[in-house]
DNA sequence: AGCACGCCGACT
DNA sequence: GTCGGCGTGCTC
């Protein structure tokens, strides 16, 4: 038997499966998906099983091969289905295929290689140093080198020569970090009629005894963890270890999940009756789960139309075909709350999977599902990998959200992979969300989602009255403060009434535009209409896609005003600002500083939830997803920061926002307001966002992405460089430039290469080059081919490159 | 990515 | 004359 393994080294010069011969011992074990160890080289690693073949005839040279050394799991970790998608991601994305399979699979089954040295007898004391020390732990025990490293930092440099000379061997061992948590439960072994004869044997002084073996009794057959007992019935480990030794009762090590929500009780709610219009979504979504055959949807809802009741009930009627579901939210809105909901609807048949779990947490939840123990996954990004093995529906919430990009290798759309899962398994997508993302749009109106709207609220609850404030006419009314005279009456108002409000401060990154406050002119680049960076040291605008560059005006172009200068403001001015004009005014700030430590997110928004604030004042963070029946008031401080970002989702992206954050306000009996302050009221996606007319603002901005040449219109692959030396990165990125445009079709835009926005990160410099296409069919084909020619120029050059697919972050 | 092999300068 | 510097090439 002949096995195909991918091995861990992620590079492109391995990315490939090797030929290993399987020892007769492993046949029974290895199967394809199964986690191995192999020798590679002189090294041993860790590889996956991606196929095997019976036939060794087939492999002329075998006898050149290595076996197999171990199989690692009893059950493969990677089901067929898994090990087709992370090859189809390899070729998708451009990432070596081993690297796929590792962002499908809990961390710590990833498996690391270490060298050991053990010593020979021909290793005498002398040698080992004055210390004696190294000669002490040689002598007991093999160590890894790594030790000898960290503890033995001199005697290190000698050792390859020792290995030369051979006082020590090497071997290698490759590892991985499960652990298991264990938890001791005690079982009786006696029938009812064996305990009562036993209590009747007992001293009456044993009254300890007498109450365990009473309740084991009462609940005939069961189990209790030594951890249950002492904490619910006050039972000490003593009469335990006792009644073990009379051979009446076992103790045993039992293993455990992991489970943050173990001391958490979830009260069901009783299940709201749908509105017509849930109803009239919920039709063809049920009747293509009936089907078990592929469909896809975008739920277009406004904020608070009930879009979750549709999901849960789409779930809900999977499950009761006996298949399983898959529910992606983005990161930020995987809270308690949501988490709540879903285990009190479908109680232990839930797993959770998201960035705040502890690894092994996740490794514990990861094991829920591939036992087949839950049929129900609620997770951010990477619970598309859920090794279920009949899916029959893929949600995903907030769909247009940009969590559901990684931005490292591999660097997929969860969206896309979901599609695929979901034509593979004959199963329903459902994709929702008040503001979808245009690309996403864009498939539904030509059909290739069906398109499902709620226009409404629930309960006929109006959308709240949205106000704009031309900030310009602020300044020419005196008022330079950062708050309109609209904002400041309104939070007045609400702090008077005792109502809550929502700040919003867009502050994203540490890009800064330049802008006229006079008359709200912002410099864009003539080639790519986005936004210009302000860049201090020069004093220079810059554009970060083409490096078209123009210095600082002293006077505005459009209005002569001298007024023109970068923009920017943080939470912190505004919290202070708040304080100062609002004496006694309770804000909860919740920014990056605010909600570093674990569980403080959570902790802020509890505080707020139960009135401890007037105010939440935020970031992004607080833009999504909340509910608070007492907010009435949200507030934008500056939608011009989002508009003018250097991106050309800028637009997009404020829309969302101003939608997302209008929609935290009068959700429940109290109708909500909400303020915008800008200095362009004129521009189409704040008009839109005020009128909550998300068909208007796509009509308007796909004409914007088609005269520039964006997505959906074209689609982009983003190629970056980067080298310690200009001179070298710049020769790269021209190498890799002058291949793709002798290959590439004529119809497709090749821009740059310029210098990356952020033009060094750790000391080394970045260039990029940016593929506009919109017919490249062998597209990832031909980046394929042009790497593996890249690679072979820089052999002597080591320039990084990195190939970004669909590309979210520019910079 | 590691690791070994191999070919040239500063030391015993 | 050797030790060790890191360029080059391979890993079933």
């Amino acid at each position: 038997m002949i096995a195909q393994i991918i091995v861990d080294v992620p590079v492109n010069r391995t990315n490939r499966p090797f030929d290993y011969r399987v020892p007769a011992w492993l046949t029974p074990l290895i199967q394809v998906g199964s986690r191995v160890v192999v020798p590679f080289g002189p090294r041993k690693l860790q590889g996956y099983v991606v196929g095997i073949s019976e036939n060794e005839a087939d492999f002329v040279d075998n006898n050149r091969l290595k076996d197999v050394e171990q199989v690692v799991d009893d059950t493969p970790p990677l089901t067929r289905e898994l090990l087709d998608m992370s090859e189809w991601m390899s070729k998708q994305y451009l990432c070596p295929w081993v690297t796929a399979v590792q962002a499908m699979l809990p961390a710590v089954l990833k498996g690391k290689s270490e060298k050991w040295l053990t010593a020979t007898d021909e290793l005498e004391e002398e040698t080992c140093g004055q210390s004696g020390l190294l000669w002490e732990l040689f002598r007991k025990r093999h160590l890894p080198l790594a030790e000898v490293e960290k503890q033995f930092p001199e005697e290190f440099l000698l050792i390859p020569g020792w290995i030369r000379s051979g006082l020590l061997e090497t071997e290698y061992q490759v590892k991985d970090r499960i652990t298991r948590k264990q938890q001791s439960f005690v079982r009786c072994l006696l029938t009812t009629e064996q305990i009562a004869e036993a209590l009747a044997s007992l001293p009456a002084r044993a009254e300890q005894m007498r109450r365990v073996l009473e309740l084991f009794s009462q609940h005939e057959g069961q189990s209790f963890s030594i951890q249950m007992l002492r904490d619910d019935w006050g039972i000490t480990r003593s009469p335990l270890k006792s009644l073990e030794a009379k051979g009446w009762l076992a103790i045993e090590q039992v293993e455990v999940y992991r489970d943050p929500y173990a001391n958490r009780r979830f009260s069901e709610k009783a299940k709201p009756a749908f509105t017509p219009m849930q109803n009239q979504v919920l039709a063809p979504i049920l009747r293509s789960i009936q089907d078990q055959s592929y469909a896809s949807y975008l739920l277009h809802g406004v904020t608070g139309s009930g879009k979750t009741e549709v999901y849960l009930e789409a779930i809900e009627q999977t499950l009761a075909k006996g298949q399983e579901a898959i529910f992606l939210v983005p990161e930020i809105s995987l809270t308690p709350q949501m988490v709540e909901r879903f285990k009190a609807r479908f109680g232990a048949d839930v797993a959770v999977l998201h960035s705040a779990l502890s690894q092994g947490e996740k490794y514990d939840e990861w094991r829920k599902i591939i036992r087949k123990q839950v049929k129900v996954v609620v997770g951010a990004r990477s619970a598309i990998f859920a090794p279920f093995q009949n899916v029959g529906l893929i949600v995903i919430d907030e769909e247009h959200e940009s969590s559901y990009k990684q931005e490292e290798t591999p660097r997929y759309h969860a969206r896309e992979v979901a599609l695929w899962r979901a034509k593979n398994n004959n199963a329903v997508l459902l994709m929702g969300s008040a503001t979808p993302a245009l690309e996403t749009y864009a498939l539904a109106t030509r059909g290739r989602y069906t398109l499902l709207e709620m226009p409404e609220r629930v309960g006929n609850r109006p959308m709240p009255s949205v106000h704009v404030v031309d900030m310009r006419e602020e300044l020419q009314a005196e008022n330079r403060s950062m708050f309109s005279r609209k904002l400041h009456e309104m939070i007045a108002d609400r702090l008077a009434k005792q109502e809550q409000m929502v700040i919003f401060l867009n502050r994203r990154g540490f890009s800064t535009f330049v802008m006229c406050r006079s008359c709200g002119y912002t410099m864009r680049c003539i080639h790519c209409d986005i936004s210009l960076t302000y860049h201090k040291t020069n004093h220079t605008a810059r554009c970060h896609y083409c490096g078209y560059t123009i210095a600082q005006p002293a006077h505005c172009p459009e209005c002569q005003s001298e007024h023109i200068r970068f923009f920017g403001t943080g939470t912190q001015k505004v919290e202070a600002e708040l304080a100062k004009l609002f004496p006694g005014i309770r804000v909860i700030r919740m920014d990056v500083d605010t909600t570093s430590r674990k569980g403080s997110h959570e902790e802020l928004l509890n505080k707020f939830r139960t009135g401890q604030g007037d105010v939440l004042l935020g970031t992004q963070m607080i833009a999504k997803g909340l509910d608070f029946p007492r907010v009435t008031l949200a507030g934008i401080i500056a939608a011009d920061i989002s508009l003018h970002l250097p991106d050309f989702r800028a637009a997009e992206k404020t829309f969302q926002l101003l939608t997302q954050v209008g929609g935290r306000a009068g959700r429940h009996e109290l109708e909500g307001d909400v303020v915008i302050q800008t200095y362009t009221p004129e521009h189409y996606s704040i008009q839109h966002a005020t009128r909550h007319d998300y068909p208007a603002f796509y009509q308007d901005e796909m004409l914007q992405r088609r005269r520039t040449g964006y997505p959906p219109y074209f689609r982009l692959v983003l190629i970056t460089f980067s080298h310690e030396d200009v001179p070298v990165v710049i020769r790269g990125a021209h190498t890799m430039a002058d291949y793709l445009r002798q290959h590439l079709a004529e119809t497709t835009i090749l821009l740059g290469p310029v210098a990356s926005p952020i033009a060094r990160v750790k000391d080394r410099f970045r260039f990029q080059i940016m593929l506009k296409y919109r017919d490249e069919p062998q597209l990832s084909a031909l980046l394929a081919q042009a790497t593996a020619a890249f690679e072979e120029w820089n052999k002597q050059q080591k320039v990084l490159m990195t190939i970004d697919v669909d590309p979210y972050v520019l910079l």
